[in-house]
DNA sequence: ATTTATAAACTAATTTAATTAGTTTGTCAA
DNA sequence: TTGACAAACTAATTAAATTAGTTTATAAAT
């Protein structure tokens, strides 16, 4: 009975369903068996029950987003960089919303969780070295711009800004802002 | 066998518990119902199953959010008033590491939750008031406020900030760059 | 061509959690 | 003292995840 599906299919068929219902718990292991024409114990010959499924798709929204984001800062610096780094979280948070919420948890020690997240951390603090900013200085302001990023597409899939605002706007407005701030101190 | 037992106690129980586990959704009925010394089923007197303790644990949390916010911004103005906004919610989110994550969902239009949210915000709104903000102008302010805040506190508490660097530090930085940024605009 | 090893499927059974149905029992008011 | 009700209970059901043990298709080795 060795067919041809493996563990990429898997989690990127259950990427899609979390996507699709807008929350990753919200994805059953029936539902994900069943869209793969399979009966749920035999998902455990590729990913380690529910908890390892979960870890999976953290592993995989974390490498994309890192990818996205080099892709659209790729040539840019300074204000411009910023900028496309900030639009391109949101294009991916959008694009995402069902496993968006998995990467915000830091890796254990040693995880490939972790050594992901330390990646896209060094890549952000090339950009504001490109911006005029080093040392804890930057790494305080890493901290700062990933709160805005996070805090602002979170609200937003959870349906946490209730308005009738253009929500783009709102976003430009805030990275602006921010971006100003941090010219005005240094 | 009408107890003592009320809605508020099985509430406030279950916030404890969960703070205490870091995470709402860790908090199964039975632990629950076994601190409060009764059965699970009799859990169904006081709230509508597991959806209806979430919902009134929601409703516990953006009533403290809101009085908490009244008492540190009592009698503040501009700048001051801003940051006191931005430390009393981190002090929240730090007291109730369960449960905070339940604020940002926004309540179904007509419900106890939205009018919470509703009220919270005009709060917020009188605050930039006072700042010299109004209109859209003002309400693209709140939503950045809000997901600065909300960005910082969930990454700390989901430990997103995995470096060894003060994160008061950190906080403080955030808050008083986004006010420079505003003035630098306006 | 046949055997053998293995990966990946399966069925069946168990565990945990939430829920529902129906029953019992204190307390309080008529 | 009786009757009503709220709040507890037991027992049974449903849903989901997991584990154990079995079967089977493919692919490599004789």
């Amino acid at each position: 009975m060795a067919r041809d599906l493996t563990k990429e299919k898997v989690v990127q068929k259950a990427a899609e369903l979390a996507n699709y219902l807008g929350d990753v718990h919200q994805l059953k292991l029936k539902d994900l068996a069943a869209a793969l024409n399979i009966k749920v114990p035999s998902l455990y010959n590729h990913v380690k029950g529910a908890d390892g499924l979960i870890d999976a798709l953290r592993i995989h929204a974390l490498t994309q987003l890192d990818d996205l984001l080099r892709d659209a800062v790729a040539g840019k610096i300074g204000d411009e960089a910023l900028m496309a780094a900030a639009q391109s979280y949101r294009a991916f948070a959008h694009a995402n919303p069902g496993i968006y919420q998995l990467i915000i948890q830091a890796g254990e020690p040693g995880s490939e969780v972790e050594r992901i997240g330390r990646n896209t951390l060094s890549f952000l603090l090339l950009i504001l070295g490109s911006f005029g900013l080093a040392g804890d200085e930057a790494l305080h302001v890493v901290r700062g711009f990933r709160s805005l990023l996070h805090g602002f597409v979170s609200l937003e899939i959870a349906g946490g800004f209730e308005l009738d605002l253009d929500l783009d706007q709102s976003f430009e407005r805030l990275i602006k802002d921010y971006i100003s701030g941090l010219k005005a101190v240094s």
